[in-house]
RNA sequence: GCGAAAGUGGCGGAAUUGGUAGACGCGCUGGAUUUAGGUUCCAGUGGGUAACCCCGUGAGAGUUCGAGUCUCUCCUUUCGCACCA
């Protein structure tokens, strides 16, 4: 054994036996408990960054522990190829998207060998893959014809310079990112998904969910949104048009005293044919791109359009404003108005002098201050004549039943979750597969001809996509009359692909099917590990997914993934990781220096996975100094020779006390990592078992012994963090026993954790006042006159009256004294 | 704006079920070894105080024998908001 610690030529090693090996290589094993354990796959974007390393890491101790418990064991990897950056960095540097991607995914498949990561390689994956995207083509001509895909308008930002459409991302200030233009809001057709045909069903299947963080969860339940309320039909005065709304507030209905249009709607949209004024309002409003945290913090402002519409009850005529906050999206494009009792209608009656008129008082008859702010609260109903004295929740029944006899309305159940669009006027993505014939219409590519492949061979100059100006990809005879057609040139968001790969991982060779039984062996994933940022939209996407799935015969379970772990972001001086802040740390240079091991290490070291973990370089230190305290400890104890075996009935107590340590830190490291994933804490206390073992000193046959038992323990328990440096410490320490990574994971001696005595903490009136020793047996009286017998404690309660002592067995006694 | 979280020494963090606040690591101080520097080892390290003790978990209130932990109000920061992935 060499006496000093060489990470790289040891790493080098180890991995070379593992890829020797096929170590990680997986099959389907009936007789065996499976875990399937899956972190995020990564987009190429060039080189893997510390979000990475962390997310990768995490997945791959969670797998290792698994393993080492005699689990059958899937970890594979991937790559969300398709994206906006392989097109941006195509215009910079002049190379094709797919060879940009390919390139990088090589590279970084590269650092993740070098990390130590137990991937099984034959299973990998990347999206741009026609074998790949072929499947999701299929089932997306299956969607269309059991009609769970539509297309319809819907708005995107478009910048009328480049004659392009832009992502959000590429909206800044409002304003196009390369040309500074100021973005319009236009709507174009595109294709939808009904995942509104699924709401209810996420909704309510989040409460099988165990696994998954609460906060998760909730965000779902806030983003699928359910409301219970009514449709009321507004008339137009003369015309007796109706304008529908929804409202959550029934019960503010005789509050109501404007309405509401988004600037899309039709009605807004007349007014703008009468009135220039209206028209150039209107056209402010779409000036601006589609992101809702934009919409939602801008000014609000709005425009009366000189309409009036009929309150279905009063028969009062009440005006119609534009507004540049309500959303054509949402419900009818149409709200009502209550400034009385809702906050956002408050200010905007305020700003444009429209009368503010409540209805609704608190239950305790207390005043409201309207001059002040809204009252949002339900309460008792005022002013609304037949439903005075009602409560909030009683007009709620009363008013939507006068509406739905009148035909003015009905109860009515909305979702705030919209359809998913999945259009993208792009060329790096998934060809939809959809054929638009002028006589048969919109026609799926039938399955012979899928996959739709997308030319990777293309000169790419930014002015819109490639393949929009390729008749060789878009000139095309449809399938059904054979007639001359044109295929779609749009391509698919990227959450598509996103979305079912972890299924696919069971069957990454199969070019007869989108999945198959070894499918239903792997899933649903065991333990998925991915970035909080994914908390709604991605895990949404593929829980929605895999129930389309199933729902079309090719998986059994409701749900894609078991356990939830969202790890916290990596940041340096309180801020995010990136390149645009300038203070990114490369994990490349990282290894290189320290190591893999100290890489995973420190970042397992330095916050518990579900935090934001703060970069400090002097931490790393630290954590390749214990490796190297580790190391230094095993060689000096192999020096000696093998150790004798252990006689556990003879120990003395000091020996005693070391193997208490041992089985003290198994219990508590196998809590830490198997339940609670908190791998910061269950570090710390291999080293509080380290510092124990440095001061041991003992040389005698059962001090070796006990020592030897303690060192395996550690090697053991770390060889899912740092397997590198474990594989080749745990060669030295028992040579005969094969690969760490084969062992069984170390089982407590419950014996080795019995003690004699325990010490009490004594506080008087709740403060700490004394320590007492006490038999572990003791009964109440026996530690209750300990507590008082102690000198501290007799000066705190001298010649005061005990109200009471609290005794919390193996913890505390609280003396209350008066 | 809406939704979800977080706030503890000089720093990262610990305290798992309401029960010893600051485990473990970094940094710092002193010492030993070696010495060119580093490495390694030992001791100390929340603030105040000579000590006994007192104070202390973003701010303020409350519940309790006992609150970092529970409740309320407020402040700050982070994440998401449907075309970044």
């Amino acid at each position: 054994m060499q006496e000093q610690y060489h990470p790289e030529q040891i790493e080098a090693e180890v991995q070379a036996y593992w890829q020797k090996n096929k170590s990680f290589k997986v099959e389907e094993d009936p007789d065996k408990e499976k875990f399937y354990c899956l972190s995020m796959f990564p987009y190429p974007s060039g080189r893997l960054h510390m979000g990475h390393v962390r997310n990768y890491t995490i997945g791959d101790v969670i797998s290792r522990y698994q393993r080492m418990l005699g689990k059958n064991v899937l970890q594979p990897m991937g790559w969300d190829a398709f994206g906006l950056p392989a097109e941006n960095a195509a215009m910079k540097n002049n190379v094709p998207p797919a060879k940009w991607t390919r390139e990088n995914i090589d590279y970084m498949r590269g650092q993740l060998q070098r990390l130590g990561l137990g991937y099984d390689w034959d299973r990998e994956l990347a999206t741009c893959d026609p074998e790949y995207y072929r499947w999701e083509q299929w089932l997306f001509t299956r969607l269309f014809k059991k009609g769970l895909v539509y297309k319809k308008t819907s708005p995107v930002n478009w910048c009328p310079n480049d004659m392009t459409v832009l992502a959000n991302e590429q909206v800044v200030d409002g304003k196009c990112w390369r040309c500074d233009t100021v973005v319009e809001r236009k709507d174009i057709p595109q294709w939808f998904m009904k995942i509104t045909d699924y709401a209810g069903e996420l909704l309510a299947d989040l409460d099988q969910l165990d696994g998954w963080p609460e906060q998760v969860k909730t965000m779902q339940r806030n983003w699928i949104g359910r409301s219970e309320g009514v449709e009321v039909v507004f008339t137009l005065v003369d015309t007796y048009e109706p304008i529908k709304v929804f409202t959550t507030r029934p019960d503010t209905l005789m509050g109501v005293t404007y309405l509401a249009l988004a600037p899309e709607h039709p009605l807004a949209q007349r007014a703008g044919e009468q009135y220039p004024n209206v028209a150039a309002f209107i056209k402010e409003c779409l000036s601006m791109g589609t992101a809702e945290a934009v919409v939602e913090t801008m000014e609000k402002k709005g425009m009366d359009t000189g309409y009036k519409v009929v309150h279905p009850i009063t028969g009062e005529h009440v005006p119609v404003f534009i507004a540049n906050f309500v959303l054509m999206g949402y419900g009818e494009g149409a709200v009502m108005s209550v400034p009385a009792h809702d906050q956002r209608d408050w200010e905007f009656a305020q700003k444009y002098g429209l009368p503010i008129r409540q209805v609704i008082a608190p239950k305790d008859g207390s005043e409201v201050n309207l001059r002040q702010a809204a009252f949002v609260e339900k309460g008792e109903l005022i002013n609304s004549g037949a439903f005075d004295e009602m409560s909030s929740q009683q007009a709620f029944e009363a008013i939507a039943e006068v509406l739905y006899n009148k035909k003015r309305g009905r109860k009515r159940t909305t979702w705030r979750l919209r359809d998913w669009g999945v259009s993208r006027q792009r060329y790096w993505g998934a060809p939809i597969p959809i054929i638009n014939c002028n006589k048969c219409g919109e026609v799926p590519v039938p399955d012979h001809d899928l996959p739709v492949r997308l030319p990777e061979d293309v000169s790419f100059d930014g002015i819109g996509s490639p393949i929009k100006k390729l008749p060789a990809f878009y000139q095309t005879t449809c399938p059904k009359c054979g007639g001359k057609a044109e295929r779609e040139t749009d391509t698919f968001d990227t959450f598509m692909e996103s979305s079912w790969y972890f299924a696919r991982y069971a069957c990454p060779d199969n070019d007869k099917a989108m999945l198959d039984e070894r499918a239903n062996y792997w899933l649903p994933v065991d333990q998925y590990i991915g970035g909080i940022e994914h908390a709604i939209l991605h895990l949404l996407y593929s829980r929605f997914y895999n129930k389309l799935m199933r729902d079309i015969g090719l998986v059994n379970s409701d749900e894609p993934f078991n356990n939830l772990l969202t790890q916290g972001m990596v940041l340096k001086d309180g801020a995010k990781m990136s390149k645009s802040k300038g203070n990114t740390v490369d994990p490349q240079a990282l290894i290189e220096q320290y190591g893999a091991d100290t890489a995973r290490l420190f970042i397992m070291f330095a916050a518990p996975p579900e935090q934001s973990l703060e970069w400090s370089d002097s931490a790393v230190e630290g954590a390749f100094r214990f490796l190297r305290r580790i190391w230094r400890l095993v060689y000096d104890h192999v020096q000696q020779g093998p150790a004798m075996s252990l006689q556990v009935t003879g120990l003395n107590d000091r020996q005693k006390m070391i193997r208490r340590h041992t089985h003290s830190t198994i219990e508590k490291f196998s809590d830490d990592v198997g339940r609670r994933f908190t791998f910061n804490t269950a570090i710390a206390s291999v080293m509080e078992l380290l510092n124990v073992l440095s001061k041991a000193d003992d040389q005698s046959e059962q001090g070796r012994a006990v020592m030897q038992e303690a060192l395996e323990t550690v090697v053991l328990l770390l060889s899912p963090i740092v397997p590198h440096i474990c594989h080749a410490l745990w060669q030295q320490l028992r040579p005969e026993a094969g690969p760490v990574m084969g062992m069984a994971w170390p089982q407590v001696d419950k014996q080795a954790l019995v003690r004699d005595s325990i010490e009490l903490v004594v506080q008087v009136n709740g403060k700490l006042r004394g320590r007492v020793s006490v038999a572990t047996d003791a009964d109440r009286n026996e530690v209750e006159a300990a507590a008082m017998a102690d000198d501290n404690v007799k000066r705190f309660i001298e010649g005061l009256a005990i109200a009471k002592v609290i005794v919390v067995p193996g913890k505390l006694v609280n003396i209350v004294v008066k």
